[in-house]
DNA sequence: CCGGCATTAATCAACATGATTGAGTTATTG
DNA sequence: CAATAACTCAATCATGTTGATTAATGCCGG
């Protein structure tokens, strides 16, 4: 019979455990495209409107979603918009940069709730063990409980293969971040390369206007990227999915060879600090480093485009908004001079995050793998499994 | 409450619209393992052993399906192995080749029924519409009334801008074959890319020990190719992925500038037939021709590893086995010597299908419609939907 | 050598979930 | 007050799940 229309995951709503495929799609919606209401969402998704308002009834018991002024004005019955709850659930994201680490704690809205960082000389394991246990604690403890217990998870994003960086970071070899954190958090700890949280953080929260696939370079000191298909973050089999800083380009070399904020950084003799503020580049030596990256990235773009048939790339990186701009603008100039015979150039445009797309993108693991579409549809009830397929 | 375990397709079983994700599934690990038991489904879908025996049974009354001897031997009751019905449904496959086009039918277990080809010099819109229509007429009539209406499409595989190819066939542009033919045959047409259908041909009739994910390179008169992501095969939004013979390689050229057929008879000044037997190729020519081949294979695979993490590179060709071994292999040596830091180099290994492959794979295109597990999952029950999720 | 028992395959029966459809309710415009 | 639009209620349906049951066999002790 007619299920019981109640929620159906214990009593105080606060689901750890994740959501059905049609309600991630309806949060995914509304998350890209701002508060709706039920009507709208049953046509965007194809669902019928009794299903809308059973998946709605559970999400707002749930705490994630909210019921929002009553719209009137319009023929017919006012329409209630249905908006994400920012307090409905929140994340960690820890980002371990070349200079800098930093955790936040990040909303179901996207935004940033506190912040702290550190900056070092290079990432040493146990300092960075530190810094993320004794943050994540003192933000844990200001928070009221009905807060914490909504902490889903956190999300660590980090190069990787930090050992290759230098001497200096040897300790890396081995050490497991994630587990050893996981073992002194009270919530579930994920990890990924910090270029693809980049591309994850901008699908997720960034630009509205995005493909159902696309590709996402970030280049940072050094370059990596994502790979987005069917509206979903592609992880790969080793999880190594979207590593473009290791894609061959003409020379001998790879991506990260150019593209790389290390690359400009030995053209100007010396390091750059972590923050748009110390940016004191040489025009004559970012213009040239700009040329040498683009043809690169274009080439690298291209290749993408051929594998994946993907329309848009997607340029970010840890670099002042200007510097980002001329490197996407000369990337674009540099695609449509190569041969492309057989398809489709994409687009090239530019990320709208900027330096706090890893870390934005870090808390994004945990939100992903709670509330994000996964692959593609969704059926209706089973646990639908697919084991081993394809041995 | 329970719904009647009857076959829901109306009466003769003979389902012209396709399966549910569960029952694809079912049918693509028998496709791929061979025949096997229920119990051995159950543990391999992670279904419930109930579900396996409904589904297997409307399987089986729909004639996709067949028990098998009961096994008896073992401890506990005897298994009853599934295998394939060969006659349960039946695919029209049309190749379109630089010299020779080819018709066939191909019956649900992957054996080709009835072939038909003819030579020609160029490819013309009208005369392949001819062979086509007057072929699949021909073959249809020789078909019984109970086997023409299993017969459920029609696909066709041909290289993308044939009027590329030169002035001869500028005919082709604009010029709607796949339409046409809908027109007057009683079943669907699908078209799709030569090469990326020798890679669905693999991936459905191939070899048994693929992993979830690979690319798939072909190299015909020009080269192209296909990737599986999670057991699937990529279209992309245009319908244009593993567009590989377009990827950019070093010296401002595309990979099918060096890995195609075309590349071997510039060196060699004349054109090879389109059999394995007229292949007269001097020896010093094929060694120089495969060395600069591999070359750029390499390369294209490199990148596609790195964009998609891909452990596997499959290469195939529409050439004699000694010559597509020797490309595999020299293929594997390039890659070796590549720099890759980052990432896993790919295995290489060479297809299993030859000349057959893009044939096969037309004929494919209809299977995969109706019988291929689509992305991933599978759920239950309601026709879930994701309409215009990422706009 | 035979009969009980563990083991395995498969089905039956009951139930749960989550979709669908169609009818009805509510609030608003014109 | 009719038309319209947003939403909900009730009933139905498809498809999964679990637990109990039936079937067929090898193993092994008396």
């Amino acid at each position: 019979m007619p299920a019981k229309p109640q929620d159906s995951r214990g009593g105080r709503g606060i689901p750890r455990q994740g959501c059905s495929q049609n309600e991630r799609l309806i949060l995914s919606l509304i998350r890209r495209h701002g508060p709706m209401p039920r009507a709208v969402l049953a046509l965007r998704t194809g669902l019928s409107a009794q299903a809308i308002t059973n998946q709605t009834r559970r999400l707002i018991a749930a705490g994630l979603l909210d019921a929002g002024e009553v719209v009137r004005g319009k023929v017919g019955q006012p329409t209630t918009p249905l908006a994400l709850s920012p307090d409905g659930a929140l994340f960690l994201g820890l980002k371990i940069g070349r200079r800098l680490a930093e955790l936040a704690l990040v909303d179901f809205a996207g935004q940033i709730r506190l912040h702290r960082q550190e900056i070092h000389p290079y990432p040493a394991p146990g300092r960075i063990f530190d810094f993320a246990r004794q943050g994540a604690q003192t933000i844990l403890d200001g928070l009221p409980p009905a807060m914490r217990e909504r902490v889903m998870g956190l999300g660590i994003a980090t190069p990787y293969r930090l050992w290759d960086w230098g001497r200096e970071m040897a300790d890396w070899k081995g050490f497991d971040l994630a587990g050893r954190l996981a073992d002194v958090l009270p919530f579930p700890v994920h990890l990924e390369n910090d270029a693809t949280t980049a591309c994850g953080a901008e699908l997720i929260f960034g630009r509205t206007d995005l493909p159902r696939d696309f590709i996402h370079i970030y280049v940072a000191h050094y370059a990596g990227g994502g790979l987005v298909l069917d509206g979903a973050l592609r992880h790969g089999p080793t999880r190594n999915a979207g590593a473009l800083g290791s894609m061959p380009v003409p020379g001998g070399r790879q991506l990260l060879d150019h593209a790389a904020i290390a690359a400009l950084e030995r053209r100007i003799g010396h390091a750059l600090p972590p923050d748009d503020s110390g940016w004191s580049v040489p025009d004559e030596i970012e213009r040239a480093w700009i040329a040498e990256a683009a043809e690169a990235l274009a080439f690298a773009v291209l290749s993408s485009a051929a594998l994946a048939d993907l329309p848009l790339a997607v340029i970010d990186g840890a670099m002042p908004a200007r510097t980002r701009t001329r490197l996407t603008e000369a990337t674009a100039r540099a695609l449509a001079a190569m041969p492309a015979a057989g398809i489709d150039r994409p687009r090239v445009i530019q990320g709208s995050l900027g330096r706090t797309a890893r870390l934005l993108g870090a808390a994004g693991l945990p939100l992903a793998h709670h509330f994000q579409p996964d692959g593609a549809l969704d059926r209706s009830k089973a646990p639908l499994r697919l084991a081993e397929e394809c041995a």
